[in-house]
DNA sequence: TACAATTAGGACCAATTAAGTCCTCTTTAC
DNA sequence: GTAAAGAGGACTTAATTGGTCCTAATTGTA
């Protein structure tokens, strides 16, 4: 659907609250202040320690902090944390795995598709996401809007209810 | 996972089909061009047709057609019209239906990065999908490139295997 | 040394979603 | 009248996700 994973959306929250913290935080604590349920951010967190972007201390006293400054986080490196690397299609990474690739003219086209979408995600950090309402994430929206109009403006799609 | 569905994967390809006939074509006719299943082919066409995207005839020599030129087609009215409107995010279509939107900072932020990787699928018309290596979409996957390193590369990201 | 607080690493189950089939009705050419 | 085709949807199965829970391994502190 086009859609991140619950447990990724959690995984920025997290990550925005652990921006804004100066101080190491346990998962109990995070979920607490960022009103996730607890064994999520448990798990989401064990994701992001794998990835490396947090600093995990076990024991007593133990918990979470960023690995490097939020601004040296990207979104993408969130996301592909924990769901994977992004792929809109089958064909956008694996080669070889889509039945219809022989046959399908598309292929090389979605590659270089996935690859925008990775960009513009690329280009949004941690630090932008912690302040609301950044101004940069609007610059960088104002970036991709079309230099021309292409086509036909994407609002006009009707699309009917299915109910 | 941030993943089309196949549904919309078909789409692009049937589309991308028709848009390389010069007449009318029968579902049964794509889907066996295009290497699909015929019944989800079928399904994909009627979701495409309800969107207005291709013209239907019924009937003996029936069959579907594009409704536009090629040119005038984004790749979000596509996705769109199988799957519905573009959302990473539940809160960056639907407010309120989140329990946490209260407490969370991403929000707004959420908004725009979707409409930031909504206007680049925006800006790849069905055309363009249709021509294989397609140049203008190349030139686009550069244009989204970021102006000056923002973070950490993205390819840096190193994932261990949770095998 | 024992204990309590924490993370690590999974296993497990329920709920949701996606994918694939199939059926019946309507429209249209011959 | 019949065959070819789309419209609309129901249904089934498979895959994925979300949420829980359990058992180590670590580490500070009484």
């Amino acid at each position: 659907m086009l859609r991140l994973s619950k447990l990724t959306d959690y995984g920025t929250v997290i990550m925005t609250t652990l921006a804004q913290s100066d101080s190491r935080r346990s998962a109990t604590d995070l979920a607490a202040t960022a009103n996730l349920p607890v064994d999520a951010a448990r798990k989401v967190l064990k994701d992001l320690a794998r990835a490396g972007l947090v600093q995990s201390e076990r024991g007593a006293h133990g918990g979470y902090a960023l690995a490097r400054p939020a601004a040296n986080i990207s979104v993408t490196a969130i996301i592909e944390a924990i769901e994977g690397p992004i792929a809109l299609t089958e064909c956008s990474i694996h080669d070889h795995r889509c039945e219809i690739e022989q046959s399908c003219g598309a292929r090389s086209n979605w590659h270089l598709i996935n690859r925008a979408v990775r960009m513009a995600l690329d280009q949004v950090s941690l630090a932008d996401m912690a302040s609301p309402g950044s101004g940069r994430i609007a610059a960088l929206a104002r970036r991709f809007a079309p230099p021309a109009p292409v086509s036909v403006p994407a609002d006009s799609i009707q699309r009917m209810t299915r109910a």
